[in-house]
DNA sequence: TGGAATCATAGCTGTACCCTATCACTGATT
DNA sequence: AATCAGTGATAGGGTACAGCTATGATTCCA
């Protein structure tokens, strides 16, 4: 009969405390904490029906059923290790790791895709960086970053874009803002004097600026957020109003001071697009990012 | 590096399904649902980044990969199912499963020590079985049960009794009966004639007779319930008041119905024991599930 | 006697696995 | 052609359990 209860952790615990005789050191090297690999000692026992270490309080020794079993787990623990070999070249093409950037204003869609990526891309160190459009395209193209979420804004023939989704914006005014009055919410009905925005490089001031064509040489505001969070923290504060991205409004935060609104047209908003090396971009791995974001879109 | 998230269960859903090329019947050897296996297949497969099984919804065929992972993790399972036999005479002398009796009236007690006996016996089929003193003791001399819990009443050579702790009990009455009136209630406020008990042969029923030593010989009512259940039932329909041990009045069940009144005196009650076999007694395993149960008592 | 070292216990939390129900697709049967 | 049976995938929800921190109990040593 198969003890389908062992796992190959158990294993390494066995193995480690045996090793070291001292429960505190073998669970450092289990990278646990001490409780954690005690009790699991305690149920392997248990399910065994067997004392594999005698432990008073001062002094761990090994019994010979624990040295027994140990010599045997090391013997597995070998053998699964080789398992990761046998692939070879079968093993589908992987990331080494996957370090993805997001520009500031999409930051709001990785919740949604986080728990996905990290199941999609288990085993692989996955890291998120926030930033600049320019900045973000810079370091993927220099192979710091695997993809970016970005605005459709780049034109790169380095670069290939796949289509994410339409993210619509949403004004965001504090609570009694005059501009709040108005029905049917047109971006004509915006004054960039009456903005915050983010600071000079971030595409969703661009965006925000240009989308209402005849207010362009208006000076928006002078404060200038880096991030989505202290755009809204301006917001709130009663500094002016400004555009979101939907997904940044999304529940509403600091209801109690930000009143949000949708534009009357659903066509004021934004693509999102995922870019990738040209070159890179008909690998396995990619075509596996991109279905997973995909499938990950909100709504 | 060790693959520590591979599970020895995982290994055999591999195994399984190179063997059946079938999802559905690779399931049901491996004793888990079809949906189950494919989840856990499929996260094998993205942990290892390789494809192990090809399925185009009518056939599934082993790729080269899985075919090798397949034979390596059936080594696996050889080698991880050797290790119960390494322990030979070392390991303690278990029960081959543990058959515990309970007396009716003793039943409440079974979820405060169901939990720790399921971990103590880890693996140990574990089966309970509900009856009267007698019947349970007929069983435990005849080897049908390894211990039962009792009350304190069996005087028998061949037993040995383990005392477990003093359980007073209450009395229930239906909302608005007339001995509710009394404060301080005492055993001689019974009436044996308003009672309604459990029937003959159960110690509870002996117990809440001769609590009251004056009232013996009026004749409880005719109602014969075979467990506390239906005895609660019979109080909430008024036929009459009972004792109930104290864990059976638990969280006050029915308490729409029925009105729970302690004893002036804490010393009305009974003791509960745990017995075994007299030359049983000593083992091992009746060490531990002494232990066990004496762990378990609530309060 | 007090402090350091060490394993055990308690209580809580997050997550991975499992289940049921349902979908989506394919090939066969009428 | 249309329906049905067979199959694997997906969705949603519940639960068991390994993990954590904090604390306890015991022993050794100063």
């Amino acid at each position: 009969m198969i003890p389908s209860w062992l796992t190959l952790r158990d294993m390494e615990y066995v193995v480690a405390v045996a090793k070291h005789e001292h429960f505190g050191r073998a669970a450092t090297e289990c990278c646990v904490s001490q409780p954690s690999l005690s009790t699991q000692i305690r149920k392997i026992e248990s399910y065994l029906g067997a004392v594999l270490f005698e432990r008073n309080n001062r002094r761990v020794s090994t019994t010979m059923a624990g040295r027994r079993i140990a010599e045997q787990a090391a013997l597995i623990l070998d053998e699964a290790g080789k398992i990761p070999n046998l692939l070879g070249h079968m093993a589908v093409p992987r990331f080494e790791s996957l370090n993805l950037g997001f520009i500031s204003s999409a930051s709001s869609f990785i919740p949604f895709v986080l728990t996905d990526l990290k199941k999609a891309f288990r085993n692989i160190p996955l890291s998120l960086r926030e930033g600049t459009t320019d900045d973000l395209v810079k370091q993927l193209k220099a192979g710091a970053l695997d993809a970016v979420i970005a605005a459709d804004t780049v034109k790169d023939v380095a670069l290939k874009s796949t289509s994410l989704f339409f993210e619509p914006f949403v004004l965001a005014a504090p609570k009694g803002h005059p501009i709040l009055r108005k029905s049917n919410l047109k971006p004509s009905d915006l004054r960039a004097a009456e903005m915050v925005l983010l600071e000079e490089g971030h595409c969703l001031r661009d965006q925000a600026i240009h989308i209402c064509p005849k207010n362009r040489r208006g000076n928006p505001r002078t404060f200038h957020a880096t991030s989505i969070e202290t755009l809204r923290h301006l917001v709130a504060s009663g500094a002016g109003y400004t555009l979101l991205p939907k997904l940044a409004a999304n529940g509403k935060p600091m209801s109690n001071l930000i009143t949000y609104v949708d534009f009357e047209s659903s066509k004021i908003g934004r693509e999102l697009v995922i870019l990738c090396r040209a070159q890179a971009a008909d690998q396995d791995p990619f075509s596996l990012l991109n279905r997973t974001l995909l499938k990950a879109i909100p709504e």
